[in-house]
RNA sequence: GGGGGCGUAGUUCAGUUGGUUAGAACGCCGGCCUGUCACGCCGGAGGUCGCGGGUUCGAGUCCCGUCGCUCCCGCCA
């Protein structure tokens, strides 16, 4: 027999008269001491059973055993209730089953904590994650996650994109992200890399003729962990030959609007908007800026070139945020304490420096009483990156962000090359690979100048993804290489196989990686990716549930040609 | 590597200027209960106040250290 002929949350009143069975998890027992009520609980809803002695003496005093969570089946007639016992609380509350038969498949010892429980630590929720899993929160989530990766699959089939698995294990990359690194036995003292992206990949099954490649790829970076980072992720990782920048946009907004339409949300309208970076470092001092409140950067540089004042004079850049109220001087305090976290020397208040400014500096601001204007001046990164912070802690602190509104732009026309302090030269802004935006000859005679074709997808300040039409010729490759003080040695020995290939007949195409789970957190309208996450890690890159990562004996270790330090070893 | 927040019963929390036996709700255990649906009523068990040290006649409360969790900055091509 099987072990269910009808699922809880699906019976109705014109079921009435059916006989089934079900099975699921005892949600809420209510026991009369005759009479036992028990809301019985699958994935689709709650029904209630009915057990009473007169009409099944065994199955009643099966009922008294009942407690929290015991996994049970039950066999009876679905009953029409009584108008008065009617719960419209319940979808299927118009009905209930009257029990002959009721067995207990698996009992539970009393949870940890209670499903219904709200603010339960999270760390407590992971170790116990298929409890968790449980809750009506993360069942939607799970199912949302399934949901909208199957509609994109469907937009990838329906465009005649291709799936093309390409390998975790590979080689590192030490100019990116922090890599995971793989010992392999037969290659004592020497590593694999599991890949951070597929991107080289892709690229070469695109001089394989694949012409459009798709794949939900799990990529690997060993960073700190955020609210929107863990250490494995996916990716809705694609590539297509012989394509311009804005057929790519085509196909990803394509993606987000048939995830919102799967998941019976809103779409956002088509096409997002496409910002330049240099007109959202300048207005928002972010490459991700949050466009669903106003707080817009000013430039002052031009108006305080030769103040009077002298640390508007010695800044190389200022700008100014114009808040629509004012700070008591603590406010102020603690707002300028937070600037000189973020890298500031300081942050100036109109009102307190007005003394020190000339009329036509007053004049140029033109700050309507009951507003404040915070200055910072310094080099222009340091000026666009505080403000930038500062723009957003004010509106979060103000509550000038409407939460309903889900706002989509592209960033566009990036550098392509940024100057490091830490390398003392010129390295790429995304990555190394991205053509130009006409100008190959300007690569290395103007590398500051250089623009990439290169896009960023933005959702309400949450870097989505990012992609690019790619280099598609070796000699540019290579040009782009020496920028970075790459030698030809260097460039033979780290990416010798992509020169190969794009010296043997490769096609114009660019790509994009869009992070499927930050995508999915959003549309939940969760605050973090671990909650669409079946089994994430916690901050400190730990894992509550298994207890990993784990210490290794040293037989393991010593076949590895690995050996701890001392401090490392237990 | 740096900064902020938190840590009291199984869970979520309260705990006054430092003062007698550290409380509540839910959960758990026992009893009663045939129309409840967050069932109700009666009774009960349950605490290394994260850990270590200090100040004090006296510390959950103050100080120092440490551990854990968390958010942010750095980092994340």
């Amino acid at each position: 027999m099987a072990w269910r002929d009808v699922m809880c949350g699906e019976l109705r009143a014109d079921d009435a008269g059916r006989r089934v069975t079900v099975a699921g998890w005892a949600d809420t027992r209510r026991d009369h001491g005759g009479l036992v009520f028990v809301d019985l609980r699958d994935h689709t809803g709650k029904v209630q059973l009915v057990i009473n002695p007169g009409h099944s003496p065994t199955a009643a005093e099966t009922a008294h055993e009942i407690r929290n969570e015991f996994v049970l089946q039950a066999s009876g007639e679905v009953v029409a209730r009584a108008p008065e016992l009617i719960n419209p609380n319940l979808p299927t509350g118009q009905i209930e089953l009257q029990i002959d038969e009721l067995r207990v498949l698996s009992r539970s010892t009393p949870l940890p904590f209670q499903l219904d429980e709200e603010n339960v630590e999270e760390t407590l929720r992971l170790r116990y994650r298929w409890l968790d899993m449980r809750t009506e929160r993360m069942q939607r989530n799970l199912r949302l996650n399934h949901t909208a990766i199957s509609a994109i699959r469907r937009v990838m089939d329906e465009r005649d994109f291709v799936d093309v698995w390409t390998p975790s294990m590979t080689r590192g990359t030490p100019e990116g992200a922090r890599d995971f690194l793989l010992p392999v036995r037969l290659q004592p003292g020497k590593f694999f890399a599991l890949a951070q992206s597929p991107q080289l990949f892709k690229q070469l099954c695109m001089v394989g003729g694949i012409d459009r490649y798709y794949q939900i790829a799990t990529c690997w970076r060993d960073e700190d962990l955020r609210a929107d980072r863990q250490f494995e992720f996916r990716q809705l990782d694609l590539e297509m030959a012989f394509v311009e920048r804005e057929e790519v946009l085509d196909v990803m907004e394509a993606c987000v609007v048939g995830a919102f339409e799967a998941a019976g949300a809103e779409p956002p309208e088509r096409p997002f908007p496409r910002l330049a970076f240099d007109d959202v470092m300048l207005r928002y001092g972010s490459d991700k800026p949050d466009l669903r409140f106003g707080l817009e950067i000013q430039d002052a540089t031009e108006v305080t070139r030769g103040s009077e004042f002298g640390v508007f004079k010695n800044a190389s850049c200022v700008r100014y945020v114009v808040v629509p109220r004012t700070f008591s001087r603590s406010e102020q305090a603690r707002l300028e304490e937070l600037a000189k976290e973020w890298g500031a020397k300081g942050l100036a208040n109109l009102t307190q420096i007005s003394k020190f400014l000339s009329e036509r500096e007053l004049e140029a601001f033109g700050v309507e009483e009951g507003s404040t204007a915070l200055f910072v001046a310094d080099e222009e990164p340091v000026v666009a990156r505080v403000l930038g912070l500062l723009r957003l802690h004010l509106a979060h602190e103000l509550d000038l962000i409407d939460a309903t509104l889900d706002v989509f732009h592209w960033v566009t026309d990036f550098p392509l090359f940024e100057h490091s302090e830490e390398f003392g030269g010129w390295t790429f802004m995304h990555h190394p690979f991205t053509a130009t935006v006409p100008g190959e000859d300007q690569i290395e005679a103007d590398p500051a100048h250089v623009r990439g074709q290169h896009y960023d997808l933005i959702w309400n300040g949450w870097e989505l993804g990012s992609g690019s039409i790619r280099i598609h010729q070796a000699e540019v490759q290579q040009a782009v290489f020496r920028v970075m003080g790459m030698g030809e040695e260097e460039q033979r020995d780290k990416f010798g196989f992509l020169l190969d290939a794009l010296q043997m007949g490769a096609p114009p195409h660019g790509g994009f990686a869009m992070g499927i789970d930050r995508f999915i957190a959003l549309l939940a309208r969760e605050p973090d990716i671990r909650q669409v996450t079946a089994f994430p890690k916690i901050a400190s890159g730990a894992d509550p549930l298994t207890g990993a990562p784990t210490p290794y004996p040293d037989s393991a270790l010593q076949e590895l040609g690995i050996r701890l330090l001392e401090t490392q070893a237990e």
